[in-house]
RNA sequence: CGCGGAGUGGAGCAGUGGCAGCUCGUCGGGCUCAUAACCCGGAGGUCGCAGGUUCGAAUCCUGCCUCCGCAACCA
């Protein structure tokens, strides 16, 4: 009895490097949903994938002398196996460089430009050549380079464009008088940022490498990245070949879940290509918040804690899928540090749920031979823990359609506390020492087990390892471990018997692992590449010289850059440089450091560099190269 | 005046018009079935600041302060 169909993704990730904790959040709630919408009796599919084309992984792979697909192919294989590890309950995985997505991504983009909606064009503008800068028509002041005032010259690159313009009205409309993205808050940043100062058409195609899909028409170009991946979305469908089975089916998607930084890719660009289409746009975009490391976003260097993968080993997949869950609020930043994490696992999962099966199992051996057994009698508790337990399904239900993740998972551990709190209510431990009261005591244990029984259908589609432990546990029949039959009390069969349960969670002794996952992130080298080989007289193109500072001030246009006027000898040099954040301009003067001196001026910000700094700069830190020699000698 | 987000008890957060809440920590008590866990109670907040709207504001409006992210930029 299917209730209809639901078809969710999440982005398709871009395989450059290891995926990292931000992606598994993305992908667990994503499948904590499928899940969820499984059970409700929903024809689900779930999407995930990788986009693979693009000049980066052509500079990866080369990096690391291999083919672009012999290294794509290796990635993709890690990630697969990380959600299969992770239990990710996808029903496809597509690939950007499968056979099928290039043939449906030449079939749209022909459309497209059957229909004048892709039209060649040039990448027209305007160059400034001491400045080394792009402008368009509209950024020039009275003609000339806004930044250095200079004439500019007239340039041009071939590429196809996209008439995004044209839908910009309807994007305004759909982002403002709908639900299509969510949360709210992010459409105000969508709407001043892009759609208010007006939309410009988009090029599509690039000349300037070749790994991706070519035009169909024209092969010196190929597919950029907005048609190539967004189109996923239904060409993991099978569209447009295949219109009438997948796509007709599935399209258009309940929801996209992608993370704050691509929103707009997903709220504007798509839904116009769509447009552009005549297909329907998604029903729902929704924006995810980011988890943050202490002192900023998640980043390779800071080493490998946050690597999923570590927390899996250690912990277990249902405690990350768990915390990932409960933790944050799903539209906004969180912030990720190994003690909230132990904290967390501690309290919720070994101390409340861990230990509650751990007692409750325990007290049914100890005290009634290992079985279950259904009696008449009542306490006056017996109430108060039914109602609650029954009616938890549906409030979890309303959250997870709000995507409140967090908020769900709490009301299911409100039932949690309220069985742990029976227990003491009840005191079977006193009940079992009255051969009197046998009756009472198999009804305490019973309602225990039974609540047990109904937490363990709550988080299935959060923690299936974990409900599928205390199924076993409990030996329960296929029927009981049902969504559905969470909201009715009493379904475990009289004389059930009750296996042993080694502990769901194993409390942690967060001073001792605190240190061991320190002692990790500490040592954490990355291997190092280096750079393709040169000779002597590579190295001699460069003329290095020893430079005194002597001046230095802040750059009135940019936050980073400091303008730094320094001694060479007997001449002068202007140099700006980013290193604004490491150093007050007044401890650099006097500083002797290393010039490079013969590299092309440019303008930075509108301020002419005449050369260049050298610094080493390790995480956070940056050093600058000095030496305490005679300016103007030269480094060799 | 580039754009956006945040500021709530010691910490981390929820809460978008109606008695200020959760988790952790802390203090006191209970219990001993259990993974030193569980249960009860207490202390602790002028909800960044100032003004306004309202019978009523953490919540709406205006201004300001602080922090963060994005963008720009990193020769």
């Amino acid at each position: 009895m299917s209730k209809g169909t639901y078809y969710l993704s999440t982005p398709i990730y871009y395989p450059s490097s290891k995926l990292h904790i931000g992606h598994t959040y993305t992908t667990v709630a994503a499948d904590v949903l499928a899940r969820i919408k499984r059970a409700q009796g929903y024809e689900v599919m779930f999407m995930t994938g990788t986009d693979e084309h693009g000049e980066k992984i052509l500079n990866v792979a080369k990096g690391k002398g291999l083919e672009p697909k012999v290294y794509l192919d290796q990635v993709v294989s890690e990630i697969k196996d990380l959600w299969e590890t992770m239990e990710i309950s996808y029903d496809h995985f597509i690939r950007t460089t499968d056979e099928y997505h290039e043939k449906a991504v030449q079939e749209i983009f022909q459309r497209l430009y059957d229909k004048g909606d892709i039209y060649k064009g040039e990448y027209e503008g305007w160059y400034c050549t001491p400045c080394e800068s792009f402008w368009t028509e509209s950024q020039l002041k009275e003609g000339r380079c806004p930044d250095c005032g200079r004439e500019v010259d007239k340039t041009k690159e071939e590429t196809y464009f996209f008439r995004l313009s044209k839908y910009q009205d309807r994007l305004q409309k759909l982002l403002e008088e709908t639900d299509f993205l969510l949360p709210r808050s992010r459409v105000n940043e969508m709407i001043n940022n892009f759609i208010k100062p007006g939309l410009e058409d988009l090029s599509v195609s690039r000349t300037s490498f070749d790994w991706g899909i070519k035009v169909p028409f024209d092969d010196k170009h190929v597919i950029y990245v907005w048609i190539d991946a967004l189109s996923n979305y239904i060409t993991g469908l099978g569209y447009p070949e295949d219109k009438g089975g997948l796509y007709e089916k599935f399209w258009p998607a309940d929801v996209h879940f992608v993370g704050k930084e691509i929103v707009r890719f997903h709220t504007i660009i798509w839904p116009a290509i769509l447009m552009a289409l005549d297909e329907p746009v998604p029903k729902r975009v929704f924006g995810h918040g980011w988890i943050l490391l202490e002192g900023g976003k998640i980043s390779k260097s800071k080493g490998n804690v946050v690597d999923p993968v570590v927390l899996i080993e250690r912990y277990g997949v249902d405690a990350l899928k768990y915390f990932l869950m409960r933790e944050y609020t799903f539209g906004q930043d969180g912030l990720f540090t190994n003690e909230v994490l132990l904290n967390r696992l501690n309290s919720d999962l070994a101390n409340d749920l861990g230990n509650l099966v751990s007692r409750t199992i325990a007290m049914i051996k100890k005290y009634n031979g290992g079985t279950i057994e259904k009696s008449d009698f009542v306490t006056s508790f017996d109430e108060g823990l039914k109602h609650l337990g029954t009616g938890t399904k549906e409030k979890v239900a309303a959250h997870i359609d709000e995507m409140a993740f967090s908020h769900g998972l709490e009301e299911i551990w409100k039932f949690v506390a309220r069985t742990n709190k029976y227990i003491d209510e009840t005191t079977p431990w006193i009940v079992a020492k009255d051969e009197s009261r046998k009756a009472e005591l198999r009804t305490i244990l019973y309602n225990l087990a039974e609540s047990i029984r109904i937490i363990s259908g709550l988080i299935n589609p959060f923690m299936p390892h974990t409900a599928e432990k205390i199924f076993k546990a409990f030996n329960m029949a296929e029927e009981l471990k049902e969504w559905d039959a969470t909201t009715t009390f009493g379904l475990l069969p009289d004389q059930t018997r009750v296996n042993d349960l080694e502990a769901l969670f194993p409390r942690i002794d967060v001073a001792e692992e605190l240190k061991y996952l320190n002692s990790l992130s500490q040592p954490q080298e990355e291997k190092i590449e280096f750079k393709e080989e040169v000779t002597i007289d590579d190295f001699d193109r460069l003329d290095l010289r020893v430079a005194r500072i002597i001046g230095v001030e802040k750059h009135p246009k940019a936050d980073r850059l400091l303008v730094i006027q320094l001694e060479v000898g007997n001449t002068r040099r202007q140099v700006v440089s980013g290193i604004a954040e490491h150093f007050e301009p007044e401890a650099l003067i006097g500083r002797q450091v290393i010039l490079v001196a013969n590299l092309k001026p440019v303008k930075l910000r509108g301020i002419e560099s005449q050369g260049m700094i050298l610094a080493a700069s390790h995480d956070k830190a940056l050093k600058l190269l000095t030496a305490d020699i005679e300016s103007g000698t030269p480094v060799t």
